[in-house]
RNA sequence: GCCGGAGUGGCGGAACAGGCAGACGCACAGGACUUAAAAUCCUGCGGUUUUAACAAAACCGUACCGGUUCGAUUCCGGUCUCCGGCACCA
């Protein structure tokens, strides 16, 4: 007879939530510890990736209330976004109701999986209490100069008919539907997080908690590079082209120069010359080609004449210029100078072109003909070929060179980053509405903060063809203009919801404030996040924007901290069969089912005992099956020895059979592995398997012990302290098993146990004799033997004199309490 | 191409500061209980060899090759494979 897991279950969750079981306030007295797990998506359906996620959030929230913190772990959803329009537009739903029944269903969820959440603290970023204060903050920004307007060249999905971020190009595909990226001149709204590129480069430093894994893609991503701009005079035109270089002490190896076939200035270059229809030609055909035929490394390069050639102000040679498509407009300046000689990809452009390759730098010891190259010598060396810069170590010329160029005006020293400026703008409807009114009068004008927020309208067909669907709302799209009250026009595009995700952990701290987005003095208690956890795929656009919001917030002085997240867990992916459980892969496990039929403690006892948090996860039907047997096992443990059991049993250490000190040996032992496991090393698997090895060990204990020798105080000892370590995995047969003991507390109030160093002390101890490294024997000495008898036991068994017999010893090296070597030749 | 990470039994994984490789669990095999099955409990379980067999013993074994060390899954150098990220970044 299995345990009745499912009124167990329900009876708990019941009696939390009467409680108020998880719900936190600020206490001053208390140290705080955020655990934030990152909220969800509510796509309708919890999957086996949010129970792992929830799962490993949860061991730590029980675990760190156990310790005496004063936990915060509230939950949300991240609730605007596509899918709900999409259904809209395919089934007539609004986004609003699909999207709350959705929430609804997946609380539920989360619900019967018995997770602490407080949630009181729960938030919806697509309900008006919260993206008033994605809209408000969008306000402090745009204020602060950090949101602005441009038009750009963005990447547009024919499909989804959208806009796109770069970040969300997979592979020149969309990242929603795949399907081919095309280019689009728009007016749209970005935010300015490369004002903040140094900083939240330098800070990654900060985050000793962060994988280094995920520093490192955050790094790349900004992607510094330290160099120079140079501006070249065009000959016979009273223009100048800047490039960006990272090495100006090539300059006198320059040969040609090459735009970005989209260079505003190609146009100016080749009006009416025959060059003009070809070059508009190939800027064409380069626009046409998705990103990532454009960008391989494996596309041979491509270039066009322009007739045109540009002054090297430097030692004023002519350089002809050219369209090519290796060179990206949005990075440096849409430019570059060629110097085949030291840059592979120029090298291979001149070879193709016939340009000349001058080398200005050689090796130091002469190991390249620098004459004959057959491909760029890219390495450091001595300046040649430079006029009054040779014979420098080219990496002081660099120094000299840039002094040089800025005292003639010529350019200056220049750090660049990979990182672009975030275009925050969306032509969706289920968004947050950009608080922005365009009066014919007064230009772009704020909506005055006391009209936020701007509600979303709900009179707007979702064709899922054209512009914004709000521009279908007459009732929106007219207003009046705040500052000369003539009639004007509300800015129709909604904001992309990773900016909704860059401030919800701070919003939680103080959720229903309708008058502030966050009060300074709750943020001040529970800032930063003490753990987040979440899936890698995040590990670059969500942390970041985060970091960069609380950035600014903390520039603005509404948070107390400059980064969020103090430790960040990544865990990894759940697998079946090898592969991603995906719907269009049919490999699905579906988190209610396993409920349904094995309980939410077993369910969770398996995902977290199943692999280290960070690793892929392969899902094992048979796995689940020993979870809820090892769960079975504990309750009949429990059940059995419920009668010996005394809840307020002292153990007299001093009257303590041999049995006895072996089961609190164990005991101690496992509640130092786990205390271990789970606060040093997130390890809940080993955990796991130390609860079950004492769940082992107590079964021996009351096999071995004949009933009148039980020691029901160690045997209570060891039971309680069992569920207790169990309670953060498997809370309800923990919480259900505790109170058949009778306790009157519940378990997840109890403290976290200490182990009891006594405990661990043993008489005698098994040491290992090896002879040339190699395991020979084993043998039980007294714990205390000394290094000298250790070696006297050693050398006087049976087994080794064998072994060493008519051989000379060279040495023997003995480490007390665990081996003696024997070096014999 | 560059940057990360990982390779250990039939499987998931363990060995946390260089010291017993394979904890714990799954699968499998044998046994007990049962009229029977399920459940449960007990035993075995990396490979090869020696022995009629048991007890036992020897050798090999942590992707591959080499190094340091009394001793290497662990440290160092090189190679291969797989996974993830970035991908002409000037």
């Amino acid at each position: 007879m299995n345990y009745q897991f499912a009124d167990i279950e329900r009876k708990w969750q019941k009696r939390w939530e009467a409680d108020n079981a998880f719900r936190t306030e600020e206490d001053p007295n208390k140290k705080k510890y955020y655990m934030l797990e990152m909220f969800p998506y509510p796509s309708g359906n919890l999957h086996m990736g949010h129970v792992r996620n929830y799962s490993i959030g949860d061991v730590i929230a029980r675990f760190k209330t156990m310790q005496g913190y004063n936990v915060i772990h509230p939950m949300g959803w991240d609730s605007f976004g596509l899918p709900a329009e999409n259904a809209a537009i395919a089934r007539g739903i609004h986004p609003d109701k699909w999207t709350n029944s959705n929430i609804k269903t997946m609380r539920e969820q989360l619900k019967s999986l018995g997770f602490s959440y407080d949630w009181d603290r729960e938030v919806a970023t697509s309900s008006p209490s919260y993206y008033k204060w994605t809209q408000w903050l969008f306000l402090q920004l745009f204020k602060n100069g950090l949101a602005y307007k441009k038009k750009s060249s963005v990447n547009w999905c024919p499909s989804c008919e959208t806009v796109l971020a770069n970040e969300q190009v997979v592979n020149g595909g969309c990242e929603r539907c795949s399907t081919e990226v095309d280019k689009k001149e728009l007016e749209q709204w970005f935010f300015k997080i490369t004002d903040y590129a140094e900083r939240l480069l330098q800070d990654i430093d900060k985050l000793d908690g962060w994988p280094e894994k995920v520093k490192i893609m955050q790094q790349n991503w900004i992607g510094k590079s330290e160099g120079a701009r140079v501006t070249f005079q065009v000959e016979g035109l009273e223009e100048s082209i800047t490039v960006f270089t990272t090495r100006p002490d090539t300059i006198y190896g320059v040969s040609f120069m090459v735009l970005a076939p989209e260079h505003p200035l190609v146009y100016e270059l080749t009006k009416d010359s025959p060059y003009e229809a070809p070059a508009k030609e190939f800027r064409r055909r380069m626009e046409h080609l998705s990103e990532i035929t454009r960008t391989s490394t494996d596309t041979e390069k491509e270039g066009l004449f322009l007739g045109r050639y540009a002054i090297n102000p430097m030692n004023g040679e002519r350089i002809p210029l050219f369209i090519a498509n290796y060179v990206l407009m949005d990075y440096g300046t849409g430019a570059v100078m060629g110097v085949p000689a030291h840059d592979q990809r120029d090298f291979e452009f001149a070879t193709k072109y016939n340009l000349p390759i001058v080398p200005v730098i050689k090796p130091q010891d002469e190991s390249v003909d620098i004459e004959n190259l057959d491909c760029a010598f890219e390495a450091e060396g001595i300046m040649i070929n430079s006029g009054p810069f040779n014979g420098l170590d080219n990496k002081q010329g660099i120094a000299k060179i840039i002094e040089y160029m800025e005292e003639k005006g010529i350019g200056e020293g220049k750090v660049n980053y990979r990182l672009r400026d975030w275009l925050i703008s969306r032509q969706r409807y289920w968004g947050a509405p950009i608080p922005i009114i365009y009066c014919d009068n007064c230009g772009i004008v704020a909506v005055p903060e006391e009209d936020l927020p701007v509600m979303l309208p709900t009179d707007v067909e979702f064709s899922g063809k054209g512009d914004s669907p709000l521009s279908t709302s007459e009732s929106f799209v007219h207003t009046t203009c705040p500052e000369c009250g003539r009639s004007a026009r509300r800015e129709v595009d909604t904001m992309d919801t990773f900016v909704c995700s860059s401030f919800y952990f701070l919003r939680y701290t103080d959720p229903q404030n309708s008058q502030h987005p966050f009060e300074m003095e709750k943020t001040k208690y529970w800032m930063p996040v003490d753990q987040y956890v979440g899936g890698v795929e995040h590990a670059i656009l969500h942390l970041l924007y985060s970091r960069f919001f609380t950035k600014v917030l903390y520039d603005l002085g509404l948070s107390p901290v400059d980064e969020p997240f103090n430790n960040l867990l990544t865990q990894g992916m759940v697998l079946k069969d090898g592969f991603k459980m995906s719907k269009s892969k049919g490999n699905t496990v579906s988190p209610e089912e396993i409920i349904a039929k094995y309980g939410a403690d077993t369910a969770r006892l398996f995902i977290l005992f199943a692999a280290p948090p960070d690793r892929d996860l392969e899902w094992s039907d048979q796995g689940v099956e020993g979870s809820f047997r090892f769960l079975n096992r504990v309750w009949r443990l429990v059940t059995e020895c419920r009668q010996q059991v005394c809840i307020d049993s002292v153990v007299n250490s001093s009257d303590l059979s041999t049995q006895d000190k072996e089961l609190r040996y164990v005991l101690h032992h496992t509640i130092k592995r786990v205390t271990t496991d789970i606060s040093e090393r997130f390890n809940f698997n080993t955990a796991i398997s130390a609860i079950m090895e004492l769940v082992n060990a107590i079964y021996n204990y009351c096999d071995k012990t004949a009933a009148d020798q039980v020691n029901s105080a160690v045997l209570t000892e060891a039971i309680t302290n069992m569920l207790i370590m169990l309670a953060p995995f498997s809370p309800h047969i923990a919480s259900e098993l505790w109170e058949l003991i009778g306790s009157d507390d519940s378990v997840h109030c109890q403290p976290w146990p200490q182990w009891d160093p006594q405990a661990l002390v043993k008489d005698e101890i098994e040491i290992v004799v090896q002879v040339n490294g190699k395991l020979r024997e084993r043998v039980l000495v007294s714990a205390q033997a000394s290094k000298e008898e250790l070696e006297e036991i050693a050398l006087n068994r049976g087994k080794i004199k064998e072994i060493i017999e008519g051989k000379n010893i060279v040495k023997v090296i003995v480490v007390p309490k665990k081996l003696v070597n024997i070096v014999v030749r």
